[in-house]
This record gives C-alpha cells, sequence and structure tokens, in this order.
DNA sequence: AGCACGCCGACT
DNA sequence: GTCGGCGTGCTC
C-alpha cells in the first residue's frame, strides 16, 4: 500500500511513500506520517490519498503514524486546493500556513505537552474539627506554617464544609494561590506537606482560559435600529449567500453579530469569526466570551504555539468549538458543520497575505469557504473596500447599512488643517498646528483623551546631513535606514538590518547630522515637552512586540492611566476608547502619496477608522461631539473632503471612475508576478524576456516590468510585472500560461537561479 | 526549503 | 594539494 502526502515545503505536487505493513492498519487519509525526505530530513507530512498503484521510481517507507485522529476534515483540501490554484502556490505552502508548526516538525515527534497546574489539598485525616483544632494548637510553634494553613482554610471554606458535614464543599485552590494570599514562601508550604498536614496534586488545564457562562440569558438587547439590521441580514440571506453590513463606527455592529451568532449555534452550526490581527486581544473576545463561555475558541498570533495546537486539534476532534474568533490564518481550520461567517473590518488589509506564500486574502477564502459549505456570510465595516461594495451594488452581495451611532451619539467634527500653508507661515510648532495643539490643551484641562496617530513608527524616518546631504541607507534594501532614538540605532524596517548611529558624516565629515520627519517616538518626546504634565503612551510594533504588551497598553489606556495615546495604524482598528473626545491626525498626506492604486481608497479608510475613536460615547466633549483634526499638506484634496463629510459614496464614485479609466480592480484581475534574483542585469533581461512572452499571449494586458517601490530587499533585486485580465477571462487557463512560461524561462541557463512569484489579487 | 555535489579561486 | 564559497539539481 502508499500513501500521496502533502509535505510542507513550496515543491509542487504530493509525494507517494510505502507504507510498511506493521502501519497499514493505522494509515488513513488526513491523519499525519513521518516521512524521510532527502538525505537527512525528516517531516510530518500530510496523507492525501492511500492507494496500491504502484509508482514507476523507488518509494520510502512511511516511519511512524503520528496519530489516530483525521488532521483534516473532507471539505478541508477541497478549500487548500483552491487556495494553492486561485493564489497560484503549492499546496505545501498552504499546509504550512494552515497547521501551527508544532504539528509540523521536523522530527514529527509532537512538541505538544498538556500544561498542569499545581494544587493544594489539606490531608483527608484533619477534616474533622477536633483534629483541626488539636493541629492547630501543634503549630503555634510554627507560625509561619500555622499562618499558612490558617490561610488555606479560610479561602476554601473548610469551617463551612466541617459543620455542614460535606468534605465535598471545600474549594479546590493552587499553590500559586495560596502562597500570594499568604504571603509565604513555597518552603514553608513544602514543610507542611512532609508533616502530612497538606498535599499538593497536579491538574491538566486548558492553555486557552475558558469559563462556562451559560448562553442566552447574557444576549444583549437590540435597539431598534439593530434589530431591524438583523432582521434586514435575514432577509437578505434567503435571496443570497452573502450580506454586507455597512454600519458607520460605533453604530453597534457586535451586538448584532452576537444574535446571527446565537442562532446559528442554536441550529447546531458553527460560526467562523474574522477579525483583523489586532482588535482580537481586546474587549470583543471578553464581551463573546461572556455571553458564550466555553463555546468560544479563539485563535491568533500572539497565542504560544502549543495553544494554537491545541485549538486545532479540538477543531477536528469531536467536540469542536462551537464559536472560533481568529485573525486571517484561522480561515484555513477545520470546521465539521460551518453555518455562518462573519469579517469584521472588512476592508482591512491584514487580511491579505503578502509574505510568504500562500498571499491569501482571508475575506475571499471565507467566502469560497462558506459557499462549499453553504454556510451563510456577514462582511462588516464602516468603509466597505472597493470590491464589497460593488458586488453589493451589483446585487451579488445583500446589503444592509445602519447611519446612526448606538445611543444617537453624533458623529465627530472633522476639522481639516492646511499644515503647507502654516509651515510657510512659520505657524507649526514641529509636527503641530496651533489648533490642534489648543484642542488637546483643552481636552487635558476636561480630563479627556487624546487620540494621535501617525503611521510611521521610531525616531524619524530619514537622518540627513545639513551639509552634503548624505542619508543612511540600508546595504541590503533600497530604503533609507529610520532613526530609533529609544534603541540608538538606525534600523531597516524591512529587513530589520541594525547600525549605530555615525556621529560624523561619512562622506564629508560634518558633525551637523540632523531628523528629518517624524515617526512615533519623537511625537512622544516633542508631546512630553509641551505637555510636561500630560502622561503619554505609545503603541507601535516597538511596543507591543510581547504577547501581552498589547493589551497592556489598551486596557490601561481605557482605565485612564494616560491622557494622551501616539499611535501607528493599530490605534485604528476597531477599539473602544470611551473618554476619547480628541483626534488628531497628523499628517494624512504620507498615505495619500503611497504608489498604490488602492492609496486614496486606504486613506479614506483609515481616515474615517482614526476619526471614529473620537466622541464614541455622549457627554465626552463640550458639544457631546468629538473633534477630529486632520493635519494635511492640501485641504482641498478631494479624499480629504469626501473623509470630512463622511461621504462613503462619493469616495466609491470617484475611485470607480479612475479604476475604469486606468483599469484596475474591481473592474478587472490583477496578477502580479515577481522577479528576484542577486544580478540586477540579469533579472533586468528575465523580466523584458518575461513581459515580452507575455505580451504574445495577453497583449496590452501586460504592463512592465516595474522596479516596485522597494526595488531591492536582502540583497536580492526585485522586478515586477502587472498582468490585467477581464473579469470574464478564463482565469485557470491563464494561470496556465503564466506556469507554462515560468517554467520555460526558468529552465533557461542564465535564468536558473531566479525566484519567481505571483500576487492574485 | 534544504541538502549534496561539483566547479572554481585562494591559500598553506 | 586542499579548503570553502556558490550555482544547480533533486527530493517520493
Amino acid at each position: 500500500m502508499y500513501a500521496d502526502c502533502i509535505v510542507p515545503l513550496p515543491i509542487e505536487g504530493v509525494f507517494t511513500y510505502n507504507i510498511p505493513t506493521h502501519l497499514t492498519h493505522l494509515v488513513q487519509v488526513g491523519c499525519r506520517v513521518n516521512v524521510p525526505f532527502g538525505q537527512k530530513k525528516q517531516y510530518a507530512a500530510l496523507v492525501t490519498r492511500v492507494h496500491d498503484d504502484k509508482p514507476t521510481y523507488e518509494t520510502k517507507d512511511v516511519i511512524a503514524v503520528l496519530e489516530q485522529q483525521t488532521m483534516l476534515l473532507p471539505n478541508q483540501l477541497a478549500l487548500w486546493q483552491w487556495v494553492a490554484e486561485y493564489y497560484m502556490c503549492t499546496l505545501g505552502e498552504v499546509y504550512k500556513a494552515a497547521i501551527p508548526s508544532g504539528l509540523k516538525e521536523k522530527d514529527g515527534i509532537v512538541t505538544y505537552r498538556p500544561r498542569t497546574v499545581d494544587f493544594v489539598r489539606i490531608k483527608e485525616d484533619y477534616l474533622e474539627a477536633t483534629k483541626l483544632n488539636a493541629l492547630l494548637a501543634t503549630l503555634k510553634t510554627a507560625r509561619k506554617q500555622q499562618h499558612l494553613l490558617m490561610r488555606y482554610i479560610e479561602l476554601t471554606g473548610v469551617n463551612a464544609a466541617l459543620t455542614l458535614q460535606n468534605p465535598g464543599l471545600v474549594k479546590e485552590i493552587t499553590k500559586e494561590e495560596v502562597l500570594k494570599a499568604s504571603g509565604c514562601t513555597a518552603m514553608i508550604l513544602k514543610a507542611l506537606c512532609e508533616r502530612g498536614v497538606l498535599e499538593e496534586y497536579e491538574k491538566t488545564v486548558d492553555r486557552i482560559p475558558t469559563n462556562s457562562i451559560p448562553a442566552d440569558l447574557l444576549l444583549p438587547t437590540l435597539s431598534e435600529a439593530q434589530q431591524g439590521a438583523k432582521l434586514a441580514i435575514e432577509t437578505e440571506w434567503k435571496k443570497r449567500d452573502v450580506c454586507l453590513l455597512h454600519g458607520v463606527t460605533a453604530s453597534g455592529k457586535t451586538e448584532i453579530y452576537i444574535h446571527l451568532i446565537n442562532e446559528a449555534l442554536q441550529k447546531g452550526m458553527q460560526v467562523l469569526f474574522l477579525l483583523p490581527e489586532i482588535v482580537l486581544t481586546s474587549q470583543l473576545t471578553d464581551r463573546l466570551r461572556k455571553v458564550f463561555g466555553d463555546r468560544l475558541g479563539v485563535y491568533h498570533s500572539k497565542h504560544t504555539d502549543a495553544e494554537r495546537v491545541e485549538v486545532y486539534r479540538k477543531q477536528v476532534s469531536d467536540n469542536p468549538y462551537d464559536i472560533l474568533i481568529g485573525v486571517r490564518s484561522s480561515v484555513l481550520l477545520p470546521f465539521r458543520n460551518l453555518g455562518l461567517v462573519i469579517v469584521d473590518e472588512e476592508h482591512e488589509t491584514s487580511f491579505k497575505q503578502a509574505e510568504p506564500a500562500p498571499r491569501y486574502h482571508a475575506r475571499n477564502v471565507a467566502l469560497m469557504m462558506a459557499h462549499m459549505a453553504k454556510a451563510k456570510v456577514v462582511l462588516g465595516t464602516a468603509t466597505p473596500s472597493l470590491e464589497t461594495y460593488s458586488n453589493a451594488r451589483a446585487g451579488k452581495y445583500g446589503y444592509v447599512s445602519l447611519s446612526k451611532r448606538y445611543g444617537n451619539v453624533s458623529l465627530p467634527e472633522i476639522e481639516v488643517v492646511d499644515i503647507a500653508e502654516l509651515k510657510r507661515k512659520k505657524l507649526m510648532k514641529g509636527i503641530f498646528s496651533p489648533l490642534l495643539l489648543k484642542e488637546i490643551r483643552e481636552a487635558l484641562e476636561r480630563k479627556q483623551q487624546v487620540i494621535l496617530f501617525q503611521n510611521r513608527r521610531g525616531f524619524a524616518p530619514i537622518l540627513e546631513c545639513q551639509v552634503c546631504g548624505w542619508v543612511p541607507q540600508c546595504p541590503r534594501c533600497d530604503v533609507s535606514l529610520t532613526h530609533h532614538k529609544r534603541s540608538n540605532r538606525l534600523v531597516c524596517h524591512y529587513c530589520s538590518y541594525v547600525q549605530e548611529i555615525p556621529h560624523r558624516c561619512p562622506q564629508c565629515e560634518s558633525e551637523k547630522l540632523s531628523c528629518k520627519g517624524y515617526g512615533t517616538e519623537r511625537i512622544e518626546d516633542e508631546l512630553k515637552m509641551l505637555y510636561p504634565d500630560a502622561r503619554v503612551m505609545r503603541m507601535d510594533l516597538d511596543t507591543t512586540r510581547s504577547r501581552t504588551s498589547y493589551e497592556g497598553i489598551v486596557k490601561g489606556f481605557q482605565r485612564g492611566e494616560a491622557d494622551i495615546l501616539i499611535g501607528t495604524q493599530m490605534v485604528v482598528k476597531g477599539l473602544d476608547f470611551r473618554k476619547v473626545s480628541v483626534v488628531g491626525i497628523l499628517n494624512a498626506s504620507t498615505m495619500l502619496n503611497q504608489p498604490d492604486f488602492r492609496s486614496y481608497e486606504r486613506a479614506f479608510q483609515m481616515m474615517t477608522q482614526v476619526a471614529g475613536r473620537a466622541g464614541r460615547s455622549s457627554g465626552v466633549s463640550d458639544g457631546g461631539r468629538g473633534k477630529v483634526v486632520l493635519q494635511v499638506h492640501d485641504a482641498k484634496q478631494t479624499t480629504v473632503q469626501q473623509v470630512v463629510r463622511g461621504d462613503y459614496r462619493a469616495m466609491f464614485a470617484e475611485q470607480m471612475e479612475e479604476r475604469k479609466l486606468f483599469n484596475y480592480p474591481p473592474l478587472c484581475r490583477l496578477i502580479y508576478v515577481y522577479m528576484k534574483h542577486k544580478d540586477e542585469g540579469v533579472l533586468e533581461h528575465l523580466a523584458e524576456e518575461m513581459a515580452r512572452m507575455l505580451r504574445m499571449v495577453f497583449g496590452q494586458r501586460v504592463l512592465g516590468p516595474d522596479l516596485p517601490a522597494i526595488a531591492r530587499v536582502q540583497t536580492m533585486y526585485i522586478r515586477k510585472v502587472c498582468l490585467k485580465v477581464e473579469l470574464e477571462a478564463n482565469m485557470s487557463e491563464v494561470r496556465r500560461r503564466l506556469r507554462e512560461m515560468q517554467v520555460y524561462l526558468t529552465s533557461q541557463p542564465q535564468y536558473k537561479s531566479a525566484v519567481v512569484f505571483y500576487d492574485v489579487d
């Protein structure tokens, strides 16, 4: 017997292994097996087929079967295959993205071990009033031991249990709790155990904390608008499976989700709730936990691998989570009986994986997954992607809108400040306009909070020699290094290359090196000088590296431990800060000037979302309305004006017009072909040749080759060719042709060491 | 991806 | 005469 296996590698196809007779009864489709690969490697491969067809080549033996349980539910392989085909990558790459690394390590031996917690209990002999009193008397000479025991008795309710003559009433308590409550060291506890008074025991626990609170009772009551929206979604679902829920920021979409989830659960169906990375740790999880208790699982990148393994295993078990809330990669997890998928903040770009393959968009994979499972979908957002909104307008998706904020809180007032003009008039104080300074000061006086948004981390994006204009560059990538003052280093934000800050310019020996531009660190410094009494917090990649720091900052700011929060795009996403009355967007022009056809759409989404953090509950500012100060280089720019008016439809109409004019999605399909090589000359030839050959087949649909925004990363030069095809085109044929050309070109000796990959949509 | 093999330049 | 860097092919 033979087993076809997916190996976790970027290699096309499956690999066939011989199943030794002693394993034949154990190997089945979906189970993981340990297989040899090459001279010395071993992988945990996934069996996709068991058969009798002897291959023409020699086969190696399966070494071991890693579990009896299947790791791949029936529909899952079909979805993985669709992802590999659609996004033009290998099945092995999808397998890698879908399975936590603890389940695919080289040795094949599972590193996963259930977590245990140490508990303490009193020995049974002493669960009798007279014996207990006698014991306490004997401990008079050991004061600390006596103290610890007393605390134990108090905490676990031993006395009550004795009075009622029911030892079962003694509460369980962990070793940690007893030690903490008594203030004793582990030595004291050990002494009590040796005396035979107490004993320690272990219990295995779920890594993912759960608390079972019965559902139904805690369902939030819906406002009239929310109830209407919920019914409208259900009406739309009678006609089509997907519905866009277009609700302004703070309109109360979460409560609607909770009711829809509840109904899916009552039908015995599972729910997948997708969120962009960063929102997860915050209040949303807590709120869902309160309603759904341990029927809810959570899956995101800040979980340890062991925790993710636990979620994965539970999903393939016969007792999976009923609701799974997770980030991008959770769309590749197993579901037995999926009934509903919610994609919240549907427009968020973090749903699209850029690197490495599979370069998939979780929202689109979710749509396909739901389609395969015949499940319903809600796409929720205040600022839909053009793709989703046009699908809704074309009647492909249902459309439901919520135009009022929950509790009738007003949308914030947005004021635009032209910083180019103010700079000319020398009225700017660093990056701050007079209006923003005034609003910050007034908010601080009112004891309200301020959020400042600058989409750039570090101290300054550029360090420049004032004499000769020299700027330090990354030696491996085509970007300038960012100045990080805290660590006193220059850092490449693409490859993490780090170097010390030079004292003098290496070109002209001048010592006049100055910072240009503003990152979050520098703004934090300037704020501390301008408002010495204000407490400032910073939230960006650099302050949220660890597993808990993000949550710490969010919760701290919510509790009012700081007056001003300065942050990058992380502060944008769905966070609910009640006491924020002023939001400052320090420089919106950097977002508008990105070299990407989606830059205006994204800038609109980002500005609208940041603005939405202001005045989320009534009575926050004087007029009950939050205030947003939007600093730009050109106040008349139309996208800026659309944000001010809150006019999504105008933005949509204008951007669709541009996409039509220049032929971009959602009016066509887009595939970027990327080529990488160490030698720029060779790469240039390859890129030209690729473009030429593509034009023979696709003609005008081919653009380039071009230099991407960053044309060299980690010593590899990069070029891209852009292919735009009609929506009606036969995409599998397009992909076949692309792959054919790649194979042809990279088989030529001069292009052997080139890397070619695709980015679809 | 990651390893072996083979070619070539550099150094004892 | 040998060591090690890098390009190329192959992995069931």
